[in-house]
DNA sequence: TATGAAATAACCCTAGA
DNA sequence: TCTAGGGTTATTTCATA
């Protein structure tokens, strides 16, 4: 980790990060008090970890089910012999339906993550990703943990690994 | 969907829902400079989409390789022979490295996405789950899609196929 | 539209190099 | 003495009723 990245992820920056991860929407005031910095400081202190590519956004989160997408699923496409993984992980970023896409190690070159809001719906995305893949399909049943907020604590439990 | 909801999500309320899943931090002036409204306007409707749960939170995205984390895997777990996938997913999710977890159909019953710092701590996560699942490792490369938005069009899009 | 709250910018203070 | 980080205040901008 860069020197300057370790100055800013100081306790307090820390405690900055995980209040911004749950809540991205909290005004530098509030920061302020839960941290115990002036306001300034606590902007002067976000815009640094912005700057330094720490925070890269922030994002409004959409209940998928609410708006009409019930099926949530996550494919894993694989190659035809002797083509491109790189090739089926393009094609299948371009379906709108893909919110999520991974090159990864292994037989299966590329994980996805699908919505839709129907089962011929899923099966009509299915059929377009099989011209260029071999896909298998998961439907996701419940997300037991979704997207959970990285900690310093994780970070120093795997730094000691490090032995 | 209900029809409070399909009422919120009108062309201005999907303006608005595009632009906050972009930029969570954006002011209620600056949305409002963007999809033509007041600011009171905004911030009401906002309210009333945080209400109906259809925005259910704003989150600050970190870039996890910049902070240390720089191995990211998809493991697929199994279990054991009559073994329930309920309880391989709520001990997976227990894991601190694991930052997703979702319950799927088909023999591996649970997906999970792990970060670590290096291939030993990896390891050790790996050993870990091994305890109670029978675990399939996947390293990722690379992201061509993450978090794609959603917008009016996927839902139309989406809606066309029930015919 | 009016009122209060929050963000910005300019400036100062302190501590450490 | 110079710099970095934080605080203070005044002004502007934004949010709420």
């Amino acid at each position: 980790m860069a020197l300057e990245i370790e100055k800013l992820l100081d306790e307090t920056g820390w405690r900055l990060l995980m209040e911004l991860q749950e809540n991205g929407r909290l005004s530098y005031k509030e920061l302020g008090l839960r941290v115990g910095l002036s306001l300034p400081s606590v902007a002067e202190r976000i815009r640094k970890m912005e700057e330094a590519g720490i925070i890269t956004g922030y994002h409004a989160e959409v209940d998928l089910t609410k708006i009409g997408f019930s099926v949530l699923s996550i494919l894993r496409l694989g190659s035809f012999a002797g083509e491109n993984c790189s090739r089926v992980a393009d094609l299948a970023s371009a379906v709108p339906e893909v919110l999520e896409c991974y090159k990864i190690t292994g037989n299966d070159c590329v994980v996805i993550k699908v919505v839709t809001c129907s089962m011929p719906h899923l099966e009509q995305v299915i059929e377009q990703l099989s011209r260029f893949s071999i896909v298998s399909t998961s439907i996701v049943f419940s997300r037991p943990m979704k997207n959970r907020i990285i900690t310093r604590e994780l970070l120093e439990r795997a730094q000691a690994v490090q032995e």
